[in-house]
DNA sequence: ACAATATATCAATATATCTTGATATTATTA
DNA sequence: TAATAATATCAAGATATATTGATATATTGT
């Protein structure tokens, strides 16, 4: 029960909708990648990516102080075709801007 | 977004998983079948019912002043995938007391 | 039309979740 | 070992959701 409902609850936002999303299309991102590409304040970001690594539909890579988050492969049945459910949502996804790469992190 | 995060956020309940398990287990049941055999009270049963309702995973059936409810068919892919997954998890599922057909029904 | 019954809705309170700004942690570099 | 940078966690307030008891609606039978 708690594993299906932690799962379901991950789902269960908007923003990590939005953060499953733009991890799917554009790959692996760093966290000040996803808070210059989406707009989000940092603290904020770094919950949905716990409650969503917790819940089993990301991974973390630390690279030194870097963590680059990316969708967890292999994903069991009920992940990978929730996944598949969202790329069917006409969500609007902002660019992504790979300021990881280039030294322009500003957090 | 809307259609898959009223889905999501119906299934994010142990009440309503409990209540599709029940259904999906022993098929039509009305109202005070499920107040007896889950031991609710009826507004909370009422409010959850609609619920699931309005999510798509269950539909009513209206015999006079009682209301049929059981498992929507057939079910798109990702709520039936849902529902599979929660034949999965070990749920303690009260026996069914099925107080409507024989004039017990004490609500 | 009235009474009784099954179900639905409402209002108040309780509980959980989200957002934000501040602070803590950890790794790198001087 | 300091200083800086990236990320994580915490505390407070805001918002959403659940539970309960009371009331409303709708159908049936007298």
């Amino acid at each position: 029960m708690d594993i299906f409902l932690k799962s379901v609850s991950a789902l269960n936002d908007e923003t990590r909708v939005l953060l499953i999303r733009f991890l799917d299309e554009h790959g692996e991102c760093c966290v000040c990648d996803l808070q210059n590409s989406l707009d989000m304040i940092q603290s904020r970001l770094s919950r949905h990516l716990k409650i969503l690594k917790e819940a089993g539909f990301i991974r973390v890579d630390r690279k030194g102080t870097w963590a680059y988050y990316s969708i967890r492969s292999p994903l069991d049945k009920f992940r990978s075709e929730a996944i598949q459910e969202l790329r069917h949502l006409d969500i609007v996804l902002p660019v992504l801007k790979k300021v990881s790469e280039n030294g322009e992190c500003k957090v």
